[in-house]
DNA sequence: CGTGACCTTGAGTAGCCTCAAGAACTGTGG
DNA sequence: CCACAGTTCTTGAGGCTACTCAAGGTCACG
């Protein structure tokens, strides 16, 4: 597992993220050139020429190692986040303890849209490896959205397709058993490493099979049951966090 | 059950919505005076004036009888929608024809907002009893969230609002116990009506069991059983569809 | 007042959880 | 570079929750 996939990576142009590296340490950001929200944003096609740029929205670089914490629940909600580089979960938990990740997010996608009308986070969002983000304050998102017709547009679709996200893991979780929950959430992860330039078929788990079941409502055993099943069947190859899809349309057809 | 409850309505002014009858017949809708958004989705507070009204928004206004439907998924998105009276249930379907009801919604929420990105519904919406509906038409939406601060925060937090409550649904499914999940989701509803003026301890199910089922991941059956159970318990009291609830910290405690 | 949909309850079973123990991996310090 | 400690992962056994199937009762509506 000490061999990444780097060789199939091929960064989008202005995605505002980089390729994580394997052993990052602590350098600081140089800042992308381009547009952080289009391509995670923007499926209205990118040939819409925009009339913003990143310059007018991105404050500040954060790094936060692995393990450590971004954004803790409760804390005052001030800026959204673009994870440039590694990934990360965002945590809710109920009055009585109850843990539940509600998402995991990697490299190009966007953190924090659940708090604008609270005006605090409800998830804590900790990294799971060495990461680097970058805050953009909400006077001046939605300053921006009000001078430009296209970021708003960008912006209203972001918020969407967080909605939407939500949905789709409740759909799982009410209607799925567990290898077909497990498999919809791989595939998931897979199709959005691809959005995001990196191989769909091959990519590290960067989650503990214990977040993976709590986030798939399912005991760390039964995931690692699963996984172990689907090796078996020779759906797809698993050692340790490494994983290689095989047969695509069979774990579909779940 | 001939009985409603509506002696505990207690209409909010300016809410924008009015209490169902008992026995809606098609009689037209005369439009409510004030912001139809306001108490839906002004989380900071309705002391702030709002500086659009609601005749800049609303474009039609639409009657839908018990199990018809508003909105097919598929449908092309142009409009926001807002429950005026009545309400209804967002059925997403997966290819391969999995159902999962997303949401109920009651008199004075906002449906559509899933849809922004993906210029198509991915939720057929269909009323629960004969229900009206006001549009929205998005191109307004937006021009007045570019035009008005006010109108613009209080559509965002519609978007957070509706973010958040995918996320609970999600924790109820992934943590949750049958009877945990349904006392949870009644407890919920109770909350919403009672932030429409209605009562919270007593309220008619518009929903049936096997929805209530398909919402919260279990069959109708366990549904059914586990009502009688707090019933049995003295919980609350259940007549058909109509519910009491008596033992409100009891069931928060499960 | 009849018909169809909805609801309730029972019996048996399958899927997943819990508990448990050992293996593999990760990271750290010698 | 290796040994060790802690964490993570795997696999097995047994039990419980909630599902499926089934049948009878109740309610809504024409």
């Amino acid at each position: 597992m000490s061999v990444q996939e780097q060789q199939t990576i091929a960064p989008l142009t202005g995605i505002g993220h980089r390729a994580p590296r394997l052993r990052a340490v602590g350098t600081q950001t140089q800042r992308a050139p381009e547009s952080t929200l289009r391509p995670s944003s923007m499926p209205f096609g990118t040939d819409t020429p925009l009339d913003w740029r990143e310059e007018d929205l991105v404050a500040s670089d954060v790094y936060v190692r692995k393990g450590a914490v971004l954004l803790y629940r409760g804390s005052p909600f001030t800026a959204l986040y673009v994870v440039r580089s590694g990934s990360c979960k965002s945590v809710t938990t109920t009055p009585e303890g109850q843990e539940q990740i509600a998402a995991f997010h990697i490299a190009g996608e966007i953190l924090g849209a659940e708090a604008i009308g609270d005006r605090v986070h409800d998830a804590t969002i900790t990294a799971l490896e060495d990461s680097e983000f970058c805050a953009m304050p909400f006077d001046r998102v939605q300053a921006l959205a009000q001078k430009s017709h296209d970021f708003q547009r960008t912006l209203h679709a972001t918020f969407a397709r967080e909605i939407r996200r939500g949905r789709t893991l409740a759909r799982w979780l009410a209607t799925m058993r567990a290898e077909q929950r497990l498999a919809s959430f791989l595939l998931d992860l897979a199709d959005r490493y691809c959005a995001r330039g990196y191989s769909s078929r091959e990519f590290v788990l960067r989650m503990s099979r214990q977040d993976i079941g709590i986030h798939l409502g399912l005991s760390h055993e039964t995931v690692s049951r699963s996984l172990s099943s689907f090796h078996r069947q020779s759906l797809m190859r698993v050692r340790g966090r490494l994983l290689t899809i095989i047969d695509r349309k069979a774990l579909q057809a779940l």
